[in-house]
RNA sequence: GCGGAUGUGGCGGAACUGGCAGACGCACUAGACUUAGGAUCUAGCGCUUCACGGCGUGGGGGUUCAAAUCCCUUCAUCCGCACCA
């Protein structure tokens, strides 16, 4: 037999695939559907990266064996379109954005379609289409609409480099996610998403679906659930109160002063009764400049400033203590405020022993001269509940506060809303007028899409607002409430708002009357089965289970969760073990990779290559190990004998073997250990000189899911006129995947000394008295003591 | 600091509810076929010992007839969050 010609015989299947939709998916009732997604791809300049057909190929694997098994598969694929390198290229190269994208996106697909993907290509969809965004659009409006979506001016987190307002899951360790420059505080007027609102739900749900322990465990600890009491405080003098969060209200009569953030509106309210302002602003501008990376290196040394003329009353101590103003306390979490307690939390200690404040013991248990002690123990110098533990005085003190109406029971969470708005161009317009008289207003649904506008200039202005400001045409219209005069929202949606449905949108993508229809939203829903990034936990994975939440409260989805079963892939890192980039030079290029060993090598080394959850380094020699089994299956035809029928003996237990293992791994993502059977299958064909039809085709169809485009052709130079995608998935026989007659290890106190042949279901007697006429028995066993037997495993000998 | 993992030959990695550690692949070694081999085929390949044997799953201890797997302890690395009250 010839070579096997790759380049051709890919070029091949992907034709017949292509027109024949092989892969096309209806709705059908009769059929049980199954639906399986991977994340969409961002349309980059650089192509597919080598990391893409990981999670690709493994899903594809998935995708291919359910539908072998009669399911009704959806596996759909599209684009993520909108995003800021687009944007960032056409400022640099004054080329429109969507000319940049459409170009990406051919060359992405035509990279896709080359790997032979069982795509259905008929349902592709692209964010940044005016026909899907429509929908984007479409839900923001309904998120208005029940006053999910407002505007609003805070402080956020801004990147100076990227020019453009970030939400909290966009900034990575005081750093842009996207650029990696730091990120500082700004004040801006925002839109907003009100997550926090399902904050609950997007925890309690978690347990209704199937997603990996580790994404489970972000997802909960990014919402960072804690329990405790809002505590009112009242300010001597004044009718205010201060307000705090505690986890500990158990510690309250620990409480010796209070300290609020640099930035709380108190401070400036009760400016003229502080004597030290011109210290107390000092203080609150040096902190207001610090950056995120400056404060979490001064976490030991505590600073501050007291409210000199402030005082604040504890209402269990009934104490007048002294408030403070320090940057251990963020206005972001809780009330911005916290009653310190020096005794029981380690960060108030540290600041109480350098501003020489009273430490109060009141939990016992602790060496208060070394430190503060956080444990449990009895309460003490604590009134009414001294004596309980500090689960039982957390419990008392709460019913007392309430009670008295001195404070209430409190969960705080850690999630804070979604900022929404970004001051750029290439992003889906958010469908408001803004009116000075009215505020703003949703222009009504019949206006949608809100087309983005062209523009002269993509660049984003310093004084924060976006391009789309400068178009005044599109900017000033009438307001649609009042008729008066009105301007345009100009800040886009941030790039992850298209990803948020966009699985939604697959189920039916040319609808132009409604999102999806009733119908295919209601067959196609929810997604059976997610892969994607880690790093996509806590933002689009996130986000979109909001949304889809939010969907199905206003009817239009009919479960509250849209991924019953969420898995992750690792990366694929360069050979030396580092990240793959250009200044490393270690990127390998998959249109290479398809040039020099095809598509079917790149598809079955990546799911050889190793655990799909872990992190692997790329390797040529391994991909080379793999194109050898794949020649191996090539020339195997050779010895196919077509006066040889059925499983022979000699084979027929391997390959029942190889039908169980491939089955299982395969749904279980394990490709590496699917691949190693069919090698070891592979090995053993090649010890005999001939191979019958049936042996040969079993191989395969087994590695049809991997390397689709060579085991099809080679199914039809065998005289098939079907091809393998049309194939029901084979069956293994439980009963002949184990030899008759097997061997059996026998262990002298541990050690494995000797080994018996037995039939397979042996008694333990049968086994006994094999063993004791074992030649080597004497040798080994002088006195017998115990006799273990695991049927069909092992023989235990203890001497 | 909190949370989540991971640690097995020269390398990537196998090993189901405790039951023959190192499947499969890479690299390496030898042989065959070849004008040639960075092709292909066959065989070998944890460490140690001439050998019988001994030692081996980050380290130390334990449970068990039997531990990579369970328990205690310790070390190292990676990821996420982080002055979260």
């Amino acid at each position: 037999m010839e070579k096997y010609n790759f380049g051709q015989i890919e070029k091949k299947w992907q034709g017949i695939w292509e027109a024949e939709k092989t892969f096309k998916t209806e709705i059908d009732p009769a059929k049980e559907k199954d639906y399986i997604l991977i994340e969409f791809p961002y349309p980059s300049g650089e192509g597919l990266h080598i990391g893409h057909p990981r999670s690709y190929t493994a899903l594809d694997v998935v995708a291919r064996k359910h539908r072998m098994e009669g399911k009704n598969v959806l596996y759909p694929i599209g684009f993520d379109s909108f995003g800021l390198p687009a944007e960032n290229y056409a400022i640099k190269h004054k080329i429109h954005p969507k000319i940049v994208t459409e170009k990406n996106m051919a060359n992405m697909t035509r990279q896709l379609k080359s790997l032979g993907y069982s795509f259905d290509w008929d349902r592709f969809v692209y964010t940044s289409d005016p026909n899907y965004y429509k929908w984007t659009q479409w839900i923001f409006l309904k998120l208005f609409e029940h006053g999910l979506a407002y505007k609003t001016t805070m402080d956020i987190n801004f990147c100076p480099s990227c020019q453009v307002g970030l939400a909290n899951e966009e900034v990575v360790g005081g750093e842009c996610e996207r650029c990696g420059a730091p990120v500082v505080r700004r004040g801006m007027e925002q839109w907003m998403l009100a997550i926090t609102k399902y904050a609950q739900r997007l925890i309690d749900d978690l347990a209704e679906v199937n997603f990996i322990d580790r994404v489970e465990t972000q997802q909960k600890n990014w919402i960072g659930r804690s329990e405790g009491a809002l505590i009112y405080f009242p300010i001597e003098g004044t009718d205010d109160k201060l307000e705090v969060f505690t986890t500990r209200p158990d510690t309250i009569f620990g409480a010796t002063y209070m300290v609020v953030a640099p930035e709380h509106p108190l401070v400036s309210k009760h400016r003229e009764r502080l004597s030290n302002w011109q210290a107390i602003e000092q203080y609150r501008h040096d902190a207001k400049h610090k950056s995120d990376f400056e404060r979490t290196q001064l976490i030991k040394d505590k600073t501050g400033v007291r409210l000199d003329g402030l005082m604040a009353y504890n209402p269990a101590s009934q104490q007048t203590i002294p408030i403070f103003i320090s940057d251990y306390v963020m206005m972001e979490y809780g009330t911005g405020a916290i009653m310190a307690v020096p005794g029981h939390d380690q960060r108030d200690y540290d600041f109480a022993k350098e501003f020489g404040l009273d430490i109060v013991e009141v939990v016992a248990g602790g060496d208060l001269s070394q430190a503060a002690y956080t444990g449990d123990g009895e309460i003490i110098n604590s009134g009414f509940i001294n004596g309980l533990s500090v689960p039982k005085a957390i419990a008392a003190m709460i019913d007392f506060l309430e009670e008295k109406s001195l404070g209430e029971r409190k969960i705080q969470y850690k999630l804070r809303d979604w900022v929404f708005s970004r001051q750029r161009y290439w992003g889906e317009p958010i469908p408001i007028i803004n009116c000075p008289s009215c505020g703003p207003v949703p222009l009504s649904e019949d206006e949608l899409p809100l087309v983005l506008p062209e523009v002269e200039s993509y660049l984003p202005a310093d004084d924060g607002s976006s391009p789309l400001a400068n178009m005044t045409d599109w900017v000033n219209v009438d307001c649609p409430r009042c008729g008066g005069p009105a301007k345009r929202e100009t800040d886009t949606m941030p790039q992850w708002a298209g990803s948020c449905w966009y699985f939604l949108r697959y189920t039916d993508p040319h609808n132009d009357e409604a999102i999806a229809s009733k119908a295919a939203i209601d067959y196609f829903l929810p997604v059976d089965w997610y892969n994607g990034g880690m790093e996509h936990t806590t933002l689009h994975l996130l986000y979109s289970r909001f949304w889809y939440k939010f969907l199905y409260d206003i009817g239009v989805v009919p479960q509250a969760e849209p991924y019953a079963r969420r898995t992750s892939h690792g990366f694929i890192l360069g050979e030396n073990g580092e990240k793959m980039s250009k200044s490393r030079g270690n990127v390998i290029n998959p249109d290479e990779v398809i040039q020099n060993f095809g598509a079917d090598a790149l598809r079955a080394y990546e799911m050889f290559i190793g655990d799909f959850e872990k992190a692997v380094s790329w390797s040529n020699d391994g991909l080379a190990g793999t194109k050898r089994f794949l020649d191996r299956v090539w020339f195997a035809f050779d010895k196919v004998d077509q006066t040889l029928a059925g499983f022979r003996p000699e084979l027929e237990v391997l390959i029942h073997q190889t039908i169980e293992k491939v089955s299982h791994d395969y749904e279980h993502l394990k490709g590496n250990t699917a691949i190693a059977q069919m090698m070891s299958l592979v090995n053993e064909y090649y010890k005999q000189d001939k191979l019958s039809p049936e042996e040969y085709e079993i191989l395969l169809i087994l590695l049809n899911p991997v390397a689709p485009h060579m085991t099809e052709e080679l199914y039809q130079r065998l005289g098939h006129q079907q091809p393998i995608s049309s194939l029901s998935w084979p069956q293994f026989d439980p009963a002949k995947t184990r030899e008759d007659v097997i061997e059996i290890p026998v262990q002298v106190n541990g050690k494995v000394r000797f080994k018996i042949s037995a039939p397979l279901g042996s008694s333990r007697d049968e086994v006994e008295a094999l063993v004791k006429a074992h030649d080597s028995y004497d040798h080994y066993v002088p006195a017998l003591k115990k006799f273990i037997y695991v049927p069909d495993k092992l023989i235990s000998l203890v001497v």
